[in-house]
DNA sequence: ATAATTTTTTAGCTTTGTCTAAATTTTTAT
DNA sequence: ATAAAAATTTAGACAAAGCTAAAAAATTAT
């Protein structure tokens, strides 16, 4: 499989994931950074590979062997995030974009050792689940801490958006993957929430709220 | 740069080291495998980016920019492998095929906490040099065992050959990087060599001792 | 020194992945 | 239900990197 290729693949696999019809062309456009001619195309190849299920004008899905190459394609990515952070001490917003290239590289051997050198992870710096090497997520039940109600904790496990910005105004905030987050009050004119972590009180705007994930505790 | 542009640089630089003149196109085809006239297209590419200079019909040479570049690549390469076979137990000849793919993996960032990482190795797991991030190569005093006299003793510092059937044959008599050699005689019918490793005596042929690097002890 | 051979370059074609512009189909809105 | 808008596909073109075959230059051998 071309690199092109893969990276088509994972985006209709990303896409698929919140949608449960045919993953749109320009969806699928705007993800890969293209236009929706050369989608079409592309769709067109993979389809012939048997990789997706495709329909003139009725979107794509994938077939159950493009979604086994799509996880593969998460797997790597997602490891060579945790090697980064974990062992090279990259910050966990400045991987994606060399996790990028390394997710191309294509060798089993790799990453199957590099995933017993990391220890078998099941969770990348953002809180993603990890793929192994049979396709087999661990799914982690979790919320966006705007469906929090007051009074109620959490233990943050991720993110759902992975941007420099945002990881980096969790880092100013002192808000990390593990940290205890308590709602201490929800502002019900913008849904802006005070919330306690690391035993200081900040006020988080709805925006942030929904983009972190928890899970609740006691 | 291309993945193929850097290949090409590579090619070049690797054949420049053991050739003072210009580097033909024959040789670089054959290195890359494409054809004459497929090196001749990419040279003019890489000549309008003044990474190579060249001259039609004379070869080309590495300009100061392109040296370095070729360099970084190699250096890229050879941390990689020390990866693979210090953290991820891959044996020395498993590791090329995937290192050239990694080589490619654009960025300072990663390729600096790597060597940080791995002890800022000078070797990789062939015996051949490192160059830092500046581009500077340790020169390692070394000579093939094929050259030794009877009666000296070496430290086997590198191979020439690197490849797969050559270095499993290593594994296979005990003879690794750091092994102590001692010539005890020279048939000088084939020039094949009787040695002492590991407190054991072998034959090796003159093939063997000359893709063998070693440098002296007393 | 010239002929034969080898090496290198040029010319023209192919494939991959992309694009723009035009045509077509689907969806939305009245 | 039909017109307008949006989404998708087709057609045709382009750049990168490769190839084959033919032409040109350099080397070698007589």
């Amino acid at each position: 499989m071309t690199y092109s290729e893969e990276n088509y693949l994972k985006a209709i696999y990303h896409l698929s994931l919140s949608q449960k019809q045919g993953v749109s062309t320009n969806a699928i456009a705007a993800l890969v950074e293209s236009k929706a001619s050369s989608v079409t195309d592309m769709i067109k190849k993979l389809a012939e590979k048997e990789l997706v299920i495709y329909q003139k004008y009725q979107g794509v899905g994938l077939t159950d062997k493009g979604l086994m190459a799509a996880k593969m394609i998460v797997r790597k990515h997602r490891l060579w995030e945790v090697f980064l952070v974990e062992k090279l001490d990259f910050a966990w917003d400045e991987v994606h974009d060399v996790a990028e290239e390394l997710e191309h590289i294509k060798s089993e051997k790799l990453i199957n050792k590099l995933d017993a050198f990391l220890g078998f992870p099941t969770e990348d710096p953002h809180g993603d689940p990890i793929p192994d090497k049979n396709g087999n997520i661990v799914k982690v039940e979790k919320q966006l801490l705007s469906e929090f109600e007051i009074g109620q904790t959490g233990i943050c496990v991720g993110v759902k958006d992975s941007s420099s910005s945002f990881l980096q105004y969790l880092d100013k905030q002192q808000i990390a993957l593990g940290s205890k987050i308590k709602i201490i009050a929800k502002e019900s004119f913008d849904m802006s929430l005070t919330i306690e972590v690391e035993k200081k009180q900040i006020i988080i705007s709805n925006k942030i709220a929904s983009n972190l994930f928890a899970k609740i505790v006691l």
